[in-house]
RNA sequence: GGGGAUGUAGCUCAGCGGGAGAGCAGCGCCUUUGCAAGGCGAAGGUCACGGGUUCAAAUCCCGUCAUCUCCA
């Protein structure tokens, strides 16, 4: 090797290499892989490309380059848990791939590698080896093409063509479809990576040591795989290469670990400062240090693609990652908060690159520190549940906590094991971890484990993609499909080209119909970027489709989803394709005020708050975005405000179409969960440009005109903001963790609204017999005046009565037993005045008293209290209230010295007073 | 999407069918030159919201919302 690369000029010198073989270089798409829900998150460099392999998608060039941002968390290769355990396994990252799309094949696909291996990056020759496939069922043709070109290849060893079966060098993307014969490099690196030697094991290729490692996959696709096991020659052929970039890394700085690339240097960097450890120190135990490094970068860039930790779906993984990281960083004493300043450095590694971790540093940064102190909290509190259960176990004299309470811990509090275990020990206990495995595996069964992914749509794909091909072969649709124009037209004038009733074909359809037309163009707006459908007509001479959806089935086609409600469509049919026009202009408004929306919020919450959903129908506009926390009142005020400005000053709304690079570089906002092709259209809103003649002939061209909004978006807007009329936020609260939903309504809606709102404040200023404007100040004071009126009214019966109850207790005479009883009704006592009067008896006879009052109102309450030496007697408040309650026909009860009863039958009530003498006296005896 | 937990004074929480509480903070008064000052006093509440069961619900049941947490 010649020169020492550095990892960022690797990744360069490997796009510059196939850019200078006529290759595009396409920028790495979202770790969240748009438009494909089967996905948790872009693991390959191909995820882009799959349509293009599967053919329902059209790129312009044949030849592309790419560094894909990828993740892999969970799976068979790569357990979550398992990630920094050892030198080579990451959770995030980057895959060089270089493609062809029916253009290039193996002689360039191969020379090509051996010559950027050998020569641009000046790998020895002599060690790389090349293996090809050989089908060990013999039903697939052996790749001699591939092995034969290898050989050709200047300074290779003809013996380092090995042949492998298929689990090795076969690949196919699914159980159907496209797939090929593989072609990979390995290389050997030496006896001295051995990391089995003088173990007896198989050393080589694909052996079971480290001394051997693949660099590089070259895929082959060649055939069509069919259901019955078929394989048939695809028409064009491609290549799909694939090569770890922090391995290759690794091999071309001949260092041991992917950790100790100069990818890493930085973050290591920062944890020596933060530990105080040496490098050697680090090595020596370097776990630690490679979770926290593997973690902290990928925690960066999912949150640079707007994955905030949160407790669902890709925000979990996020979340996980963080906490796995903060746990591994307290075993090396780091207890505060650290990972910012690892991802930082991260940032700083990769973000000329990817420059979405610059633009997003801050929040980034803010959120990573945000989760670690939502951790330890959550630890905090956990730990002392722990302690709980770890104090009683130690009372009981035993020393094994139950794994299903560990469990319980971990489920319920989000104490992890590892910590439950370590406090247990330090107090000489321990964890049943068998009982803890156990529990979780429940768990994950209760949760609905397996059957996640039910139907998910797109099983009707590949009939659909049929009717496409017949129509496209009898020429009756083009290459690029259903010509489709939202923008420009709300009614089409065209004919039917298709029609599928009950998943069939059809060529004629009946009233009540449910059907689906497909036409050769359309104006209908299909759901996408959170706008929803179109609806509207499809008429023809005699009949009429009522449409009330329209989807794609296919890359390509388009259908209309309706019901016949008059009529026999016939295929053939001339037709009039109308959109409903005023549910449509109710949804442009909506539309364009998401984006003004949008833009506020960034204005008024800061750069962080981006969009993470959206809903655009014609009634409100619902619409998420990453906050973590919720806005106040004058911060909703204030995006409301900005939002109406925006509609007042009339500003443009300009569509433009142009390439996504251009489109990024300018800062259009895109959307991650969003697929964008090479060429965007985008949205602009900004004033109106000043016309040349009044700016003069000398005048600079405006460079960058001051946009209110600038965003990628495939909807319908309006032409002007003002058309929005106006716009209320309806509400904000939370959608799920760091993520913030504001629901609002414009136009017709935002009337309605105010219209309603405003009738009821009328109806509320007359109820209150003022004004509008003295509305809430006379509400309150109403309110107040009510609260003190309240009291005094509560204090002044209070008194009343203990006027009218003093002249009571001052008539009372002992029972022949002593017992100072006072047995009576007041009406219209509820309970906290009946409490209050017991006190004031209590107080008047602090011994050997009892009360007993029965107030009758809406219902009766009896309250018995006694005094303490009479308890001690045996006679018991809850039992008198019982006693008494149940002569009532209801029940009572309550504490010794005071209780209270119901009643439902006011007739017995004075039989039932008189009867608390005798009472009395049997309680006494016994 | 599913399981579990939580929601009580400004904050941290106790109470878990029969009078809404504690500590801290805040307020008033008193004492005291001293590192977490002390004492006394008053104030502060739609016990998340909505139904139900009950004579009686902060407490039990159901639903909604919010927060936490695990699984998918």
């Amino acid at each position: 090797m010649n020169k020492k690369f550095s990892g960022n000029e690797i990744r360069q010198t490997f796009i510059d290499f196939f850019v200078q073989r006529g290759h595009t270089f396409v920028p790495s798409m979202s770790l969240v892989p748009g438009g494909d829900a089967t996905l948790l998150f872009t693991n390959s460099g191909m995820v882009q490309f799959k349509d293009v392999f599967l053919g329902t998608e059209k790129r312009d060039y044949s030849r592309a380059a790419n560094s894909q941002k990828c993740m892999r968390v969970a799976g068979k290769h790569n357990d979550l848990d398992d990630v920094g355990r050892d030198d080579t396994h990451h959770t995030f990252f980057e895959m060089l791939g270089n493609w062809s799309f029916g253009d290039y094949y193996k002689e360039e696909a191969i020379a090509w590698s051996w010559e950027l291996l050998t020569e641009v990056w000046g790998l020895p020759k002599d060690r790389l080896y090349a293996t090809c496939f050989k089908d060990d069922k013999g039903n697939i043709p052996q790749d001699d093409e591939a092995a034969e070109i290898w050989k050709k290849q200047p300074g290779f060893d003809p013996s380092h063509v090995l042949f492998f079966g298929r689990k090795e060098n076969f690949w196919q993307m699914a159980e159907v479809g496209p797939c090929g014969p593989c072609s990979e490099i390995h290389i050997d690196l030496g006896e001295e990576r051995d990391n089995l030697r003088g173990q007896p094991h198989r050393c080589g290729v694909n052996g079971e040591c480290t001394r051997f490692l693949e660099l590089w996959n070259n895929v082959f696709i060649q055939y069509n795989l069919f259901e019955d096991g078929r394989l048939e020659p695809l028409p064009a052929k491609h290549v799909d290469t694939g090569m770890g970039f922090e391995r290759i890394v690794s091999v071309l700085q001949g260092v041991d670990s992917n950790y100790k690339t100069d990818l890493f240097q930085g973050a290591l960097d920062v944890l020596a400062e933060l530990t105080g450890k040496t490098r050697q120190e680090m090595y020596a135990d370097f776990t630690p240090y490679r979770v926290i490094c593997d973690h902290a970068r990928s925690a960066a860039f999912l949150i640079g693609d707007g994955v905030v930790p949160g407790n669902a779906g890709r925000n979990y993984v996020t979340r996980m990652i963080i906490r796995r990281a903060a746990r591994f960083g307290s075993k090396i004493g780091l207890h505060q908060p650290f990972l910012a300043k690892v991802a930082d450095a991260f940032i700083r590694q990769y973000g000329d690159f990817y420059t979405e971790l610059t633009k997003h540093r801050e929040a980034i940064l803010d959120s990573i520190t945000r989760e670690e102190i939502r951790f330890a909290h959550t630890v905090e509190s956990g730990t002392a549940f722990l302690q709980g259960m770890l104090d009683e176990l130690k009372s009981q004299g035993k020393t094994i906590l139950d794994g299903r309470k560990a469990f319980d811990l971990y489920a319920t509090y989000g104490l992890p094991l590892e910590i439950s275990r370590d406090i247990a020990r330090e107090q000489g206990l321990d964890v049943d971890e068998a009982g803890f495995r156990a529990a979780r595996e429940e768990h994950s069964l209760a949760s609905g484990g397996g059957k996640a992914m039910g139907a998910l749509g797109g099983e009707d794909a590949e009939f659909f993609a049929a009717i496409l091909k017949d129509l496209q072969q009898a020429g009756q649709l083009g290459p690029k499909g259903v010509e489709y124009d939202p923008y420009n037209s709300t009614q089409v004038n065209t004919h039917i080209l298709a029609m599928v009733v009950e998943g069939r074909s059809v060529t004629e359809a009946q009233i009540g119909d449910k059907v689906e037309i497909i036409l050769p163009k359309t104006g209908f707006y299909v759901e996408a970027g959170g706008q929803v459908a179109d609806t509207g007509t499809i008429r023809g001479e005699g009949f009429e489709i009522e449409v009330s959806d329209v989807r794609r089935p296919a890359a390509g086609l388009i259908s209309h989803i309706g019901e016949v409600t008059s009529g026999r469509p016939r295929v053939g049919a001339r037709v009039i394709a109308q959109v409903d026009e005023i549910r449509r202009h109710d949804i442009m408004r909506n539309h364009t005020a998401t984006h003004l929306l949008h833009a506020a919020l960034h204005r008024v919450l800061g750069e962080h708050a981006r969009q993470a959903g959206s809903l655009v129908a014609p009634d409100r506009l619902r619409f998420d975005f990453t906050h973590p926390e919720a806005m106040t009142a004058e911060e909703i005020e204030q995006v409301e405000r900005l939002v109406n400005e925006a509609i007042a000053a009339d500003y443009v709304v300009q569509p433009r179409i142009k390439s996504r690079e251009e489109a990024i570089a300018e800062g259009a906002m895109a959307l991650f969960g969003e697929k964008y092709g090479e060429v965007v259209r985008t949205i602009t809103i900004e004033p109106e440009p000043v016309p040349s003649e009044i700016l003069g002939p000398d005048a600079q061209p405006e460079t960058a005109p001051s946009r209110y909004s600038y965003e990628l978006c495939g909807g319908t807007h309006l032409e002007r903001t003002s058309d929005v009329g106006m716009f209320l936020i309806v509400s904000e609260g939370s959608a799920a963790a760091g993520i913030r939903r504001i629901e609002a309504v414009t136009g017709r809606g935002a009337y309605e609204l105010v219209s309603k709102r405003f009738k009821m404040s009328k109806q509320a200023a007359a109820a209150l017999k003022c004004s509008l404007e003295e509305l809430p100040n006379k509400a309150q004071n109403v309110m107040d005046e009510l609260t003190t009126i309240k009291k005094q009214l509560a204090a002044a019966r209070a008194d009343l009565a203990l006027t009218h109850f003093e002249r009571e207790l001052a008539a009372v005479q002992p029972l022949p037993n002593g017992v100072n009883l006072l047995a009576t009704k007041m009406p219209g006592m509820d309970k906290d005045a009946l409490t209050r009067l017991a006190d004031a008896f209590r107080s008047r006879f602090p011994q050997n008293g009892i009360c007993v009052i029965a107030s009758n109102g809406e219902s009766i309450t009896v309250m018995a209290a006694v005094t303490q030496d009479l308890i001690k007697q045996g006679i018991k408040a809850g039992e008198l209230a019982g006693f008494l309650s149940r002569q009532l026909g209801a029940g009572g009860g309550g504490a010794p010295h005071l209780a209270f009863g119901g009643g439902k039958d006011e007739t017995q009530l004075d039989t039932a007073l008189a009867s608390v003498p005798a009472w009395i006296e049997e309680r006494l005896k016994s």
